[in-house]
DNA sequence: AAAATGTGTTGCAAAAAGCGCAACTACTAT
DNA sequence: ATAGTAGTTGCGCTTTTTGCAACACATTTT
């Protein structure tokens, strides 16, 4: 059955004005148009629904009943007006995002704090992947945009922006490395490591740059959480390898020392933020990358590509 | 706002189908009208509705708060079809009516039982009412008709049918009158009498018999009650005149006797099937009409007008 | 009872909205 | 890179809607 909204919009004003020509009055149009367009709301629905041959209007039981849906029908749209409204402005919507383990951490608690204060409404959601998942979620856009250390190259993921985030050996402050200014690959591969996962972009680099110095990386323990490698160094049985940030509320309070590694490979990570190709951000989203930028980054750089 | 319903439904078929192309195709419609209407939708919200410059469709939240509009809207249509489908089929509806209460008796309840078995759901309002009451409620389309003994006449209300109803005297089967088969006026005034107030139309024409007559009523009890009237008939306190069917059952179990009044205005009572001008009954109206005029008025007469 | 007033309705031409076709740009995949 | 398929846009055509005016009718007033 076909229902034409714009008719039963003549109907209902009809009905409120109590007459075609007060409500074609009222809409500023011809009332031809208004008795035309209930009569052929009628033909199409098959019933009468004002009572024909009299003065003024009066609605059938099926008139009523449409009256009633277009009244419903209205306080429904109202709804979505006002759900409009807030999306509009950015006060409500979803945003979803891909943060490698590494980056957890209170920089990025405070930012999404931030966010969330300036946002409320927003629906916020933080999935926190290793680098081929992050691939997929960011192929097949079930997030918006991810933070993490650049992955192996794709025609359909671009990065946003990137800074430098040096690798570095995490030790306990009591290690006899822990003062050392810098180390080397082989320094660092005759101690005992812990090390994340091969799947994660941080312990791959960590690979290359020990292969590539004629090692071989055999942790003594392999982890996807970082957390757990902080414990690991934290207790002295390992020296771990990740970015100073990760770990940076233990470097601070002097548990957790960091030294540096004489190796290009881990001197010169990026981490970037990483979209698919051609996707234009919202103005919430890219409120929320900006601010990211910022925070996690701080010396990132505009990377139009790659 | 203005929203379209005609462009959300292309929007929500493309979202559905999951490509403009293939909704396009399920609409039997070009590709090109698709893209348009809801190009023309996002500027008439002012918001973007879908993620524009991809291969295919997906929604942003303010396309989400769209659908989910459109959804409700049509489980609301659907429950509109059904109403009318049960007002097609007269299985629902409001009938109201107005009777006069010489009216209210065995007759009258079967057939309102037979109707409300026939048309179950109908919403069945019945005003008890006398003459006055019955012309406003009339003009004024409260009722849809009315069942009286003709009022003073009105230029807006007409009989459908019409039927005559002797006014007869109703007594004791005791009463000294009882066995008679006729009196006369000046009989009838010298009993006490129990008779309905003035503004009843049975009263009216009882007193212009016995104003044509020379004669004056004063009745020893004037109730606008038939029930109470037959009470008193039945204490043998007084005698009442009403029209026979009125006191039906009291008749046939020979508690009360109806004798005839020798007075042609009493003779030619006419109880009327009375409405507006000009108004047209649906089915299930003239259904009851007719159902009413069978059994209530079993002599009836098409009565054009008037 | 008849005229007057305001109602809904209908015919026809003008205006507007929607549509299809075809060419175009752009995203995606091989 | 290249082909294929998606959405978009310009233009002419069709369908729908509108306005004006005249009409038919209900209701009120005289």
């Amino acid at each position: 059955m076909k229902v034409n909204d714009h008719r039963i919009h003549f109907l209902y004003e009809a009905w409120r004005s109590g007459s075609m020509r007060a409500a074609a009055d009222f809409l500023e149009i011809a009332p031809s148009s208004v008795s035309r367009q209930i009569a052929q709301l009628e033909t199409e629905i098959g019933t009468a629904l004002i009572e024909h041959g009299r003065r003024e209007i009066s609605l059938t039981d099926a008139g009523h009943a449409v009256i009633d849906y277009y009244r419903a029908r209205q306080t429904g749209l109202e709804l979505l007006e006002g759900q409009l409204l807030e999306i509009s402005t950015a006060r409500t919507g979803h945003v979803e995002i891909a943060i490698g383990e590494g980056f957890l951490g209170p920089a990025l608690y405070d930012t999404l704090d931030h966010f969330m204060d300036d946002y409320s409404g927003i629906n916020l959601t933080v999935s926190v992947t290793d680098t081929t998942s992050m691939m997929r979620l960011l192929l097949e856009d079930e997030v918006h945009f991810g933070v993490g250390f650049h992955p192996v190259s794709h025609p359909q993921i671009v990065s946003r922006y990137r800074a430098t985030v040096p690798l570095m050996a995490i030790m306990n402050t009591e290690n006899s490395l822990a003062q050392r200014r810098s180390m080397t690959m082989q320094e660092l591969c005759a101690e005992p490591l812990a090390l994340m996962g091969s799947n994660f972009r941080i312990r791959q680099m960590i690979d290359e740059a020990a292969i590539n110095n004629g090692l071989l990386i055999s942790p003594v323990v392999t982890s996807n959480s970082i957390a757990l490698l902080a414990r690991m160094a934290l207790a002295d049985r390992a020296i771990t390898v990740l970015p100073a940030f990760s770990v940076s509320a233990e470097l601070a309070c002097g548990q957790l020392s960091a030294v540096s590694i004489q190796a290009p490979q881990l001197q010169s990570v990026y981490v970037h933020l990483l979209a698919r190709r051609n996707r234009r951000f919202p103005a919430h989203l890219s409120e929320l990358a900006d601010q990211i930028r910022k925070r996690l980054l701080p010396s990132a750089l505009s990377s139009s590509n790659e």
